[in-house]
DNA sequence: ACGTGTCACTTGCTCGTGTCACTTACTCGT
DNA sequence: ACGAGTAAGTGACACGAGCAAGTGACACGT
């Protein structure tokens, strides 16, 4: 009977099966509209597709259809964190029920995307971060039909703002409202990450100005303690009381170098972070710093390539309450 | 001239430009071999699929061929860490000259994983972790093409071990060198880890075994100082003096213990992690850990990728000196 | 009896490639 | 002069699905 189930079923093997043909077969499997099928008949297809195993094959669909069930998720190559994986998992999950299936994609600069693209023909792509001009020109010259960019700006309709700016802005302010004036800026030296450092250090810049006080003194920190140690000598002969790190793996470089300086958390120097990294909680002191809310920001971007693709509904943006300030003792 | 470039070019229109037929477009784009072609026609060929930026369609092609060029990454939905990451990234770049392209999935144990593998067609699968008979099922059924699993045996020819209870040996094997002669082990509470954990774990009782030590005196470490301090005073009470622990998340925590409970390390308690994260360099003290060489493990899954499907070569294995110990102040 | 409408389907074309089989034209050995 | 062999290329058929258009059967109104 069921001997030759070697090769996949295809929707002819489902109609033979059936006793109809392969029309009536694809269009009760896809509920296509404006067409009157007993029930009888359904259930017969369906019985027979679910008895022979029967999955389209997303190849042919894709090549009919233009496009396939894929949203591909852009991500750049420099370290983005551990939240990234959370808003993921959480993207895929919001995904599934639309018949959409999520993969994921580094992109390495040196090789054109084009190649992910055409290997793929998605149905949406997403991608974080901002890419340079020749990207730009290589997806529009792709015709993708939807994109969702995850940046800094909502320049394009398509956009999804990401806080960014604000994230710099919380942590200023709550350095401010523990009563620091003189804020310093601690900057990963890692030059793709310039994007967000900009960004994040521009939402520190503006909360000093609107607070009224002096503009943030920027040290940029290596992989390395003592840089970290340089940068705080700096910071403290200036006067700092607080600073904003980049990250919290920044941070953490910002504890290490203050222990060998003998510089005591916080009350010598606060320190307050981004990311909210698992680690943060293990430091000494524990790391005070800025959360994401993975989960809401999924569901915008969920929305945002569901109502790109279907052109139904309306697109929402990431509210201001996915970024929390955490307080635990290093600030 | 180029006014109608709305529409991607297909192979035809590639054809028409050169003035030859579809096939012989065909036969020169993929060196279809006994093909006797002059290098006139060739360079005309090439020439117009340059002009028009033709592309072949990946759904077509997938649709003749059966298979598509995009090789699955299957993650597991528990936290791998972020040496994963760093594979995903090398091993893309492995790929990427024999015309493959990696893509990531983390699996989601809710929803089976035929829709992303029926979604995508992949020339090959790789997956990290074991999962249960259900899913090995359900890839056996879908006629999987190449399958590099990453685990810990290689009862099959296509699985690629990865060394990793020679972690918790490496982990033991340091402590007992370095004078420790009683062992606990710092296990994570996480269900999902249970694999990972136990094998590393085997790899430490193997080595106190050979070593003359009394096995590890292993204790459940939860996400919270307090669950690690208590867990530290037990060790202490049975005359543990050094802890290998599950990953440098686990050893952090263990950090934040020692701490509160005034138990300094290494002097009290020598404590040694695995993964070597980026933090690890800056806890307090300084973890001393396990690194993995991600370059060569990417390097190896690849190799089983081409050698699978060319069907020439040999396949490696991964060696041991992918693990190193980078030995800090904690141990 | 005849036109119209709806139901329940089916026929046939299309998406873009890969590839087998087949046709010319030309050269060469005997 | 003639068959064999090769170079250079073409025609036609899959692959598996979606969809526009068509078809026969029956019901209903006049």
């Amino acid at each position: 009977m069921e001997h030759a189930s070697r090769r996949r079923a295809t929707s002819q093997d489902v109609a033979k099966e059936a006793g109809v043909s392969r029309t009536t077969v694809s269009y009760i499997l896809n509920n296509t509209p404006h067409q009157s099928i007993p029930d009888a008949t359904r259930q017969r297809v369906l019985e027979a597709a679910a008895r022979l195993r029967y999955t389209p094959s997303a190849s042919a669909r894709t090549l009919r259809r233009g496009h396939s069930d894929v949203v591909l998720f852009l991500l750049p190559d420099w370290p983005i964190g551990h939240a990234i994986a959370a808003v993921t998992e959480q993207l895929a999950q919001h995904l599934l029920p639309h018949g959409l299936t999520l993969v994921s994609h580094t992109h390495l600069r040196e090789r054109p995307l084009d190649d992910v693209w055409r290997a793929l023909t998605p149905a949406a792509v997403i991608r974080v971060g901002e890419f340079g001009p020749v990207e730009d020109e290589q997806l529009r010259q792709a015709q993708i039909e939807v994109l969702v960019e995850v940046g800094v700006s909502e320049s394009s309709p398509t956009q999804l703002a990401f806080p960014i700016q604000r994230m710099g802005r919380m942590q200023a302010e709550h350095l401010a409202a523990t009563g620091h004036q003189r804020i310093g800026y601690a900057a990963p030296s890692e030059r793709r990450l310039s994007v967000f450092r900009d960004n994040r250090l521009h939402g520190v810049r503006e909360a000093c100005a609107e607070l009224g006080l002096d503009l943030p003194d920027v040290r940029t920190i290596e992989n390395d303690p003592a840089s970290a140690t340089e940068a705080i000598g700096q910071w403290r002969a200036a006067g700092v009381t607080g600073v904003c790190a980049y990250n919290d793996e920044i941070a953490m470089i910002l504890l290490a170098g203050a222990r060998r300086a003998g510089v005591r958390v916080p009350d010598d120097l606060a320190v307050i972070g981004t990311d909210n990294m698992h680690a943060a909680a293990f430091t000494d002191p524990p790391l005070t710093t800025v959360t994401i809310d993975a989960c809401q920001v999924a569901a915008q971007m969920a929305n945002h390539v569901i109502v790109g693709l279907t052109g139904t509904g309306t697109r929402g943006r990431i509210p201001s309450s996915v970024l929390d300030v955490v307080v635990r003792e290093s600030a």
